[in-house]
DNA sequence: TTGAAATATTGAACACCGTTCGATAAAAGT
DNA sequence: ACTTTTATCGAACGGTGTTCAATATTTCAA
């Protein structure tokens, strides 16, 4: 027992997340377990407790560093395409292909539920809404003339739809067998519905 | 120990998932447990495992019986609304409302996962394509100058859309504070999508 | 330098979970 | 009346996250 002689809360947070993530490139969230953790890093699961308050905030650090990932794939793109309408696309399409490499990691963020009466922390909502913001930027750089209402709605039904589309791309759950592709499925959306969108003269139909 | 004298396998079955529907209409599946139905319905556990052969297949069982409620305020919608359009809205409309009414059904139907190896039975995937016809069937009689491949992709476009709009409208993880009304986002996501898909000319752009 | 406080870590216990299996009682079939 | 099938159970097993008192180490102050 007591203190290990080369303590350090940082490298210790990267021991437990570089393990978690590991074992999640391989297998699914299901199969994963704190008592796991604990022996793959070679400490008690009560240490782990300590650290973390509990196994879903663990989780919640996990989905964290995803997160990250995935605006760290996304920034190069604002860059990269100064057309919002090219740049949009791109997103949808890297955001489908993060979320194929990695099905685990992206699947535990999305299915992941904190405990009952604890709500989701800020720096957690907040890289939500950096996320969110990616696509939101894109819809108000194309047509000026909708309002900031209606831009806002149509980032939400955007986002929204894509997030589905990648859900089922993964486990095809309640689709066909016709495994269709994703990425088709996501140009299909994009092309129809921005069609309309930008030529939108600022009036809700 | 024993048979009970009164044993009914139809009616044992239906007592199981009264049970289940009543908790669930109150409660998230994840505080439904094997333990607590058999000690709702006063059966010891190895029982329920012994007629359902698992849990994963109880809940699978519920699960249908769910599509089966769905279903059935979907297919008046099909004598409703003869124009397709139309139908198409109503059918997204009540989907959405059905969600709503039952979050904790509804949403243990797509979280479920069946055990690794083991398929989806023949009588679940029966269910989800009746219900996935019904949306391709309203894209089939909106524009007969399409062809059949880019209709299916389309039927999937929407299908998957409007099961993320769903899915976001009822634990908006990952959505913004800003509470968008789902019945909002899906009006905006067929007037968007339709509008374009309507006016193409059996031609993939 | 000594003593007190804070911290890190543990192992045992707890209350759950789904599942397996042998025993047993009642029904069904011959 | 005897056998087979079926329904049911209780006990056990290995798993889960969590709590908590105990302990060893470090840190800090007097």
């Amino acid at each position: 027992m007591g203190r290990r002689n080369d303590h350090n809360p940082e490298e210790f947070n990267e021991l437990v997340l570089t393990q978690v993530e590991e074992f999640l490139t391989h297998l699914p969230a299901s199969q994963l377990s704190l008592r796991k953790v604990a022996k793959m890093i070679g400490y008690a699961p009560s240490t782990l407790i300590h650290t973390y308050k509990n196994w879903s905030m663990l989780l919640l650090k996990v989905n964290a560093r995803t997160l990250d990932r995935l605006m760290a794939t996304l920034t190069p793109l604002e860059q990269k395409f100064t057309d919002p309408e090219q740049r949009l696309y791109a997103i949808a399409e890297a955001y489908c292909a993060f979320a194929c490499k990695q099905p685990h990691l992206w699947t535990l963020v999305f299915e992941h539920k904190l405990p009952a009466g604890m709500d989701i922390p800020d720096w957690m909502q907040h890289r939500i809404n950096q996320l969110f913001s990616l696509v939101a930027n894109c819809l108000t750089g194309m047509n000026s003339q909708v309002n900031a209402e209606q831009t806002l709605l149509s980032a939400n039904t955007l986002w929204a739809s894509v997030h589905g589309i990648t859900l089922l791309a993964l486990d095809d759950k309640l689709s066909l067998n016709t495994n269709t592709n994703p990425n088709e499925m996501l140009v299909d959306l994009l092309d129809n519905y921005l069609l309309a969108w930008k030529s939108a003269q600022g009036e809700k139909r």
